[in-house]
DNA sequence: GACAGTCCTGAGAGCGCTTCCAGCGGGGGG
DNA sequence: CCCCCCGCTGGAAGCGCTCTCAGGACTGTC
């Protein structure tokens, strides 16, 4: 590749002059040749190789309309997205698939409810096709303002209105949090566990009402004493415990709604001398590497594909894209990705 | 804001003419007004507000030649970047600081060393005007990359090859791991520890040089039994200590290069059954809040300010990019961030 | 009251690309 | 042998914006 003094690129016309053909053949040959003749084709693509053309990404865009570009928000203004390896992995997903179609990566952070603005003006800008988001609360503004734009849009996770029978349907990928929790739930009673408690997620994120469902559904009339909330923290995990251990202290096994929550858990009871899994049996949520094995025991949790479902959200998006674009194809539907139970030595 | 029929964004002419002056006008106006009086300007702001207009960014960066994006190029290849916190907080005071000028981050993960073609090809495609880098190692072909592109590029932590005397100067941030390293060993030393051992970092990463370096600057000339290599994650830290404990039983401190690292040594150290911190006093380094915080016991380590580092790189490089527009202004030049011991419970 | 100087404004060129449309040449059917 | 049609190519328009440049309105000065 010639070095290229800055602010001097090669232009089409510049290959189009080199390789003897109209700016409008050359123009044809780098976008995939159809109706060229071959002799053409290859003058033309000598002389993009010998001139280390590459497109201007600004005039291609603004007479197709189309940016190749896709934004990842992110609206979590938890603190939690920053020891959470969730979104990196889900990021990781989402970019080797957009990667591979040639598509690029806008990360928006939202730095808090009045940044929301902001947000709205950047995707109304034409910066990007379509977008991804995640961890929708009930009144996310979000959804509104992508569907204002026109922006294409594909969700990390169950949106909350979604249960509602309205017609705000919104494509979204999510794992299977319930069948996940029976199945954690279902393994703590064939252990011979009988109070089995819960340490829930915040109310207002699906996945957490999910994986309470499930608890609720391979228990039946749940005992309301042995369900605590937490907030997905490591702290909360800890608080919830203990507060469970006051009031129950003959519980015998504990579902936490996640990882980090169970290894919060896993501090208390350790302090308190209990011990797991011989007195009391724990499975988290999530498997995140980095914290289900390095607890102490190794925690049995429930394991989802958190890099896949990257994948297939932008995998989604790129195909409702593509369909808007040629106006045919199969509207993109939300999907449920599996999970499966890890056992290790916490139950 | 007016609801858009997609694909039919009002543009500067409609603004103009609802305003009832020329384009270029309302350009002016729309670009800060100067030189336009007070009248015209409200009119136009008004049409600007009733149209709902936003500006057409391509067509914008199509003849500015600037892009408003920044790329952040995160080209590890290990299983590292998924369960470190690090990047997240990093990327968050990027995100921070590109907010507040208006500029967008356009995420690149490098997949693999087959990847760096198409890195190539995307920063010299003019889709944005810098880059922020990390984590560089020796041979890393990412500074030829964008020096060949010509965009200015900041590096997240010293490069490798800095140490040379060569002209290669490239402004980066980094946390001053020397510094924190040797008030972390001479922590220990204060404590009465007479046999401080080292879990060391890849020695092809300057962060794990110079903690090391910072480790003998406080212990002079060191038994070489008493370091042992690792690799930055929790595994190889507590094979490092295993290694440490059968070559050393009578080390009574370890000083681990970073966190992850040091909480794989705390658990090696309860397998054992050794005290941690009576009979084996340890440090870490990076305080992250994800594991300094929930080891047991919690860790005593080095924190530094991450997100601030962050910050610092976005501020370098937009400052680089505005002296290149304005073509004045001091060049650039790297800082080193201070780091602070914490103490906690594991020494 | 005329003229220079200042301050604003608008016309227009052009950024690099895609794409419509017209035109050209050649092959096959009448 | 002529005409039609098809396949390919080039001319040219135009995407939405910025910015130069020229000219108009106005002020101040002599």
């Amino acid at each position: 590749m010639p070095e290229q003094p800055p602010g001097s690129r090669p232009t089409l016309e510049a290959v189009a002059a080199r390789a003897g053909v109209s700016r409008a053949t050359a123009s044809r040959v780098v976008n995939g040749g159809d109706g060229v003749r071959k002799p053409l084709v290859d003058k033309v693509l000598q002389a993009v190789d010998e001139l280390g053309y590459i497109p201007n990404h600004a005039a291609r865009t603004l007479v197709t309309r189309r940016t190749g570009a896709v934004a990842v928000v992110i609206a979590e203004p938890e603190i939690r997205i920053f020891s959470d390896p969730f979104f990196s992995q889900q990021i990781r997903g989402i970019s080797k698939e957009l990667t591979a179609h040639d598509t690029q990566l806008v990360l928006l952070l939202v730095e808090g409810p009045g940044d929301f603005d902001r947000i709205a003006r950047y995707l109304s800008g034409g910066h990007v096709d379509g977008a991804l988001a995640f961890s929708l609360h009930t009144d996310d503004p979000l959804p509104a303002i992508t569907r204002r734009a026109g922006i294409p849009t594909v969700y990390g996770g169950r949106p909350s209105w979604t249960a509602d029978p309205g017609d705000q349907a919104v494509p979204y990928v999510d794992a299977d949090n319930r069948g996940g929790a029976r199945a954690a739930v279902r393994y703590l009673k064939d252990l011979g566990r009988e109070r089995i408690a819960h340490i829930g997620g915040p109310p207002d994120q699906t996945s957490a009402m999910d994986r309470l469902d499930g608890y609720r559904d391979v228990l039946l009339d749940v005992d309301p004493t042995l369900v605590a909330e937490g907030a997905f923290t490591v702290e909360s995990g800890a608080r919830a415990m203990a507060e469970l251990l006051e009031r129950r202290p003959d519980l015998d096994a504990v579902f936490a709604a996640n990882d980090l929550m169970a290894s919060g858990a896993l501090r208390v009871l350790r302090e308190r001398g209990v011990a797991v899994p011989e007195q009391v049996a724990i499975v988290g949520f999530d498997d995140m590497d980095s914290v289900a094995e390095t607890t102490d025991p190794p925690l049995t949790t429930v394991n989802q594909d958190i890099e896949g479902q990257g994948r297939l959200m932008a995998r989604l998006l790129l195909r409702g894209l593509d369909r808007d674009r040629t106006g045919s194809g199969p509207a993109p539907d939300s999907v449920i990705t599996p999970t499966t139970l890890v056992r290790r030595a916490s139950a």
